[in-house]
DNA sequence: GCCAGAGTACTCGGATAATCCATGTCCGAGTGCGTACGG
DNA sequence: CCGTACGCACTCGGACATGGATTATCCGAGTACTCTGGC
């Protein structure tokens, strides 16, 4: 989630500047880690309709949207990094009341607390969190 | 998360039916897993002062507080793993704007989403949850 | 001078090896009960 | 009959293998620019 932002609000402050695509290694650079992680992240923020990719010579990577129309929700999203608080991994015994029981309550409370989550995370974009970042 | 909340219900209801220390093989048979993932969770409730353990024949754990007074905010500090969105896991480029001014600007805007999620964990208790589970 | 064509430099994208974390298994430490012995 | 001391059964707690997932490295595929040769 971190880095996502971190590429997005990249790609923001180069389109500010005019400057055309964007290569995976130069985010890296920022990012300090390696190219493929930030190619993974991009890929999903591409099928998602975030970023788009251009190949050839002044290849790299450009906003598909305007920042100012893209939340964090989008990008949460768009990770699908799957709910908050997981589930039990190996399904409980199904002979206990609890162990049958639980899972369903524990899906209406963790569904509550997700939605609220999506709504703060919607009253966010990634143009207010640049002007955070270099203001 | 979802392991210990398991837990707790467990406790709660064989304190209901006045059934004294439980261990955590009988537990561990509710979850489905190993006992040693029962002991961890349980080792560090009982460092939050929410459960005791007892040794010997009726070896066993018991809670440390009223159902009712325990809520999900406990737990969930009990367990400190962590911020739900994790910064950097290697400091980014501090030569760049973005790598140098991104990390305080993430800290505030999860920390006001913490907030809000915490507010929320406050608002259930294990009872609450052991009731929508079996009722 | 203008156009066509091959060559080149640069990137993305996927496949493969290495590293780290979580889970499962095992063994030692500690405690309370049950029993046997002595007074 | 009663008190004490020993042995035992049961559990917790930590240390050691194993499996999966994430990360890092490498190589092939594709595209636009550029340089060269011919008309």
């Amino acid at each position: 989630m971190t880095v996502a932002i971190h590429i997005l609000s990249y790609l923001t402050s180069a389109g500010r500047k005019r400057r055309d695509p964007v290569t995976s290694e130069q985010i890296a650079w920022s990012v300090n880690t390696n190219p493929v992680v930030i190619r993974r992240i991009l890929g999903r923020l591409r099928d998602a309709g975030l970023v788009r990719s251009h190949r050839g010579t002044s290849a790299g990577w450009t906003l598909a949207r305007r920042p100012s129309d893209l939340t964090l929700l989008d990008v949460y999203l768009a990770l699908e990094e799957g709910p908050i608080f997981g589930l039990h991994a190996s399904t409980p015994n199904q002979t206990c009341p609890i162990g049958r029981g639980l899972p369903p309550a524990l899906r209406k409370v963790y569904g509550a607390l997700e939605d609220k989550l999506r709504r703060e995370l919607a009253r966010t974009t990634v143009d207010e969190v640049l002007d955070k970042t270099i203001g």
